[in-house]
DNA sequence: TTTTTTGTTGATTGACGAGTCAATAAACTT
DNA sequence: AAGTTTATTGACTCGTCAATCAACAAAAAA
């Protein structure tokens, strides 16, 4: 029953389970024959759409990147004020989307991929440019000489509240993260300039 | 030739060698037999020593954590006033000992195996649990009602940042580090109290 | 001196997992 | 209708690795 056309179905299907099920075992000690399961198919063919384990695990990072940087830029295109832009981009980091267990789990193991394998390093690189220009472009107007220092704080921030959350059992709160970027950026901001 | 009394220093030079080795691979993929070549003795001396590999593993976690918590009681020691004792805090995370690529780099993959093995969970748990203890200390006397969340937030930034410091390439920079903490914490201070 | 304890390893076992292949089948092309 | 491309899988290969075992050696205890 070989209906046509299957290829972005089957690999859109094998990207997702791979985000659940290295979010179920927590580590990327995942089975391709896992995820093909998973998937609804055989192993074969999991090889056969994506060549190999590897390029399935940057395919499943490059999704999740993507999802975050579509919904910050769909949040910045309609913030209109530097303090709004800042805060779109906090609220994109925290959103339902995005802080989630699974998604926040595979993101912590992309980080250890990215330590062995070049692609998934190349991936997690643009990722950080693009959150750092952001932050940049947003704080410049409104932070003075502060924004460079602040910027790459926020980033180390926005990570370290993502690390904590994949510890800690029972849903992740996003809202509790957004109040301490918020909180942050506001004391920064607050005092003398320069 | 037996030598007896060798049990603590096998286990040491075990210890020592998986934290190498996790450094240099880069993820928890790292074999006995490498471990064990490493510390210059074969695979059964070192399940015959650990019992296992997940026993080496929490073993060398030990050791990092250890290590990190006499220095910062060390550095407490010597503190006295809250403000000495904070910046101690930080001075201690991101001392030459405990701020190096491969100890940095274990640190990561410990937070990704505490997702999976309970031993690991707990360790890690003691050591964030004595963090914000020791943040909190420091912090009320000087902080008043923000020292809680102030509290949360420089141990997620700490993470942050030791999480960052593991992808750039090159030597990590302790000194940056330290004064992005000292920036933030204040920040969150010279604001009106309450 | 026999026995027990401690140290040590080469060789082996047994499991598991990534990737390949050959084969089957249905759709599209000519 | 014959040929080609796409979809799909069960079975297999090959490598790796944690863990175990049997054996040997030397010190300490009996």
């Amino acid at each position: 029953m070989p209906k046509l056309g299957m290829q972005p179905i089957r690999k859109e299907a094998l990207v997702k389970a791979t985000i659940v099920e290295i979010g179920r075992a927590g580590s990327l000690d995942v089975t391709v024959a896992q995820i093909a399961r998973r998937a609804g198919m055989s192993t074969a063919l999991a090889h056969h759409y994506f060549g190999g384990k590897e390029a399935i695990f940057l395919a499943a990072m490059r999704h999740i990147l993507s999802i975050y940087g579509a919904e910050v830029r769909g949040a910045l295109a309609v913030a209109k004020t530097p303090e709004a832009r800042l805060d779109a981009i906090i609220l994109a980091s925290f959103s339902a989307a995005n802080f989630r267990r699974e998604v926040i789990s595979a993101w912590l193991n992309f980080y250890v991929l990215a330590r062995t394998v070049p692609g998934a390093q190349r991936l997690l690189s643009v990722y950080q440019r693009r959150l750092h220009s952001n932050l940049l472009a947003a704080l410049r107007p409104i932070a003075g000489a502060k924004a460079v220092p602040l910027a790459h704080a926020m980033g180390a921030l926005i990570d370290g509240v993502y690390l904590r959350a994949v510890l800690r059992d029972g849903p992740p709160d996003g809202q509790a993260a957004i109040e301490m970027l918020r909180r942050y950026v506001a004391a920064e901001l607050e005092g003398r300039p320069e």
